[in-house]
DNA sequence: GCGGCATAGGCAATCGATTGCAATTTGCTT
DNA sequence: AAGCAAATTGCAATCGATTGCCTATGCCGC
């Protein structure tokens, strides 16, 4: 029931560990080229003694040193995909948006046989300095508001990079986000449409993304000839316990209003709860509205209206941008269209004010 | 805005990429050797030598090139996570047990500044066979149930093996992980002493873990002289889709239960879920306990009553124990006793029947 | 029976960092 | 000023797989 390290009790032997092509070479009479082209599958070995390595090589258990081959080749097939949480904190990898994006992202690597090296650290924070030849390419999620600047010049000296984010003047990096000031536009106008007036807004300031949708949000209140409660602009965390702490003291605070336009599904599903706590119907009394459409959104309980940010084709174009940045093509940033997800949270006006 | 590759536009220079020690050494007029020690902090150069070593390298931008140093080391400073998804079809990284374990992991590897390599396929399946000097040890999250045999073989040609899982006869790898028949008999005993008789059980038979529980559960019922409804056995998978379907099937089914005794708490928030929309009130009329506690038992809506694993906990000792496996230490598996915590979702019996 | 060519396999260099050992320099003692 | 020890630095081998180039073997046709 319990486990040794070195198991060496067969005298002499040495420990399992470490076969090389080296010594498959040696029992097998020929040389290690011979056998790591048996082993690659190089048409420059006889079948025959591709067979016999190939045996020789299951029976000792032989695996390839990654370190040496990476070393060789200069490519380590491994891609890293970072979400710098660490330098913000409170923030972990299991917020639902990164995690239905790192579940994206590992499926596609997976898929084209290629390794995941996962960091929630910016490389240049890292003690250990950054590293070559670990990677091929690297994929940032989230961070470029705090980082922007960073990423830049990050980005002067290394070449395969794809962030998930806004598209920023000025940027030297590639990125792949969605068109947040288009999608606060169709949050808004969905509310409007549903004959809201008094309309909350719940975002982070600190998130780039969220400013951006409280943007368009803005632009369609001017453009309906409404105007923006500026008592009715709530700034909640990002993350989801500060989201409710927030959300709590907004309603607590008993400012009136019908709609809530959010800057993340997170917030939204934290502000959907707080306000059942406090005994308002969603949507009878109160349409909310999330953004991102992370699969909790449409999970449990009630089904959150949301701006869909088509999480699966972001991950996915972000795994496929990189790829091409690797073989050398030149690529410019994409945007990702945003969609109205109309499902249980938000609902006609009812009493004309 | 647009990225190219290779901007090799300054004529003779090489890329940026791929400054080595050997440049550094060169630029300085000193050897690699010298370059080497001031990098990695060697007492055995000069002062003012690592000052401008250490200069020279920033300037520079260098990096160092990981598989070298691995290769040479033969330490990676590297572990691989994996949770074996590929084989069971219909799971995701983004379950939300294995999320909250990722997240803990991740953050104590960080901790320790070694890096993680994060896979959804078993070694033993992937086509570009096991690697080595690829990590120093492997943490495997989860299925144990499916793949017992095949761990415990490959346990056998690889050392630094840490599992999440139940303890099984005759393993021959370390595992951690929690009571479940322990676990069973706490839910159980709790939904007993609210005074329920009538008690349903939704779990996947197919996960061992959850076999275990419904174990604990049959026991107890057993030694209140309660029996075990058969009809009341539901077959529920683990997934959140599947448990959804599943769930919805069984409260359609129109059999009539108290309470629900679930496998885990993805499953017990669908059915809690399911059984409002069929109007139901929980807890007032259906008492629903789950198993886990995943940050989302309590995050939103109705806080779920459920036996709490610890995950905190054991994340962190997985990783504890695959350090103390990597150096040499000889360990016996860990059994974290699970845990009661009452919050919403279940109440005393009201009406004796 | 011989030249020629294809095929299979071996030799040795290479990737970049590390490190035991040797060599050199520095500095200090008497 | 000579003698030594200590402090620095360099040399060269090493980690394991890959691959360009060369050699040996065999096979063919004429």
């Amino acid at each position: 029931m319990s486990k040794k390290k070195n198991d060496s009790d067969m005298a002499g032997n040495e420990v399992t560990a470490g076969v090389t092509i080296y010594d498959l070479a040696e029992n097998l009479g020929v040389s290690a080229s011979t056998v790591s082209r048996a082993l690659s599958g190089s048409p420059k070995v006889g079948e025959k003694t591709r067979q016999r390595v190939l045996e020789a090589a299951r029976a000792a258990n032989y695996m390839v040193n990654t370190a040496a081959r990476t070393l060789r080749q200069g490519k380590a097939r491994t891609v890293e995909v970072v979400f710098p949480l660490a330098a913000v904190g409170r923030r972990q990898i299991s917020e639902p948006f990164y995690v239905d994006m790192l579940a994206v992202i590992s499926e596609e690597l997976t898929r084209r046989n290629y390794d995941l090296l996962l960091f929630n650290t910016v490389p240049w924070m890292r003690d250990n300095a950054s590293q070559s030849n670990r990677v091929d390419g690297m994929i940032m999620i989230g961070g470029q508001g705090h980082e922007h600047e960073a990423i830049n010049k990050f980005a002067a000296s290394y070449q395969n990079l794809v962030v998930w984010g806004a598209k920023v003047k000025g940027q030297q990096y590639l990125t792949v986000g969605s068109d947040n000031i288009t999608g606060g536009r169709i949050a808004a106008e969905h509310i409007i449409s549903l004959g809201h007036k008094k309309i909350a807004y719940f975002g982070d300031p600190m998130e780039p993304e969220m400013e951006q949708r409280r943007e368009g949000f803005f632009q369609v209140m001017a453009e309906a000839g409404l105007k923006v409660d500026p008592s009715l602009l709530f700034r909640v965390p990002f993350d989801a316990r500060g989201a409710k702490i927030a959300a709590q003291a907004a309603v607590a605070s008993g400012r009136h209003f019908d709609a809530a336009i959010c800057g993340s599904d997170v917030i939204a599903l934290n502000v959907m709860d707080v306000l059942k706590s406090a005994g308002r119907k969603v949507p009878d009394d109160v349409s909310v509205i999330g953004y991102d459409d992370i699969s909790l959104a449409y999970s449990y309980g009630q089904k959150l209206t949301t701006i869909c940010q088509h999480i699966p084709v972001g991950g996915s174009l972000l795994v496929d941008m990189l790829f091409s940045l690797i073989s050398g093509e030149d690529i410019a940033p994409v945007t990702i269209p945003p969609t109205l997800k109309i499902r249980e949270s938000c609902g006609v006006q009812r009493r004309r004010q």
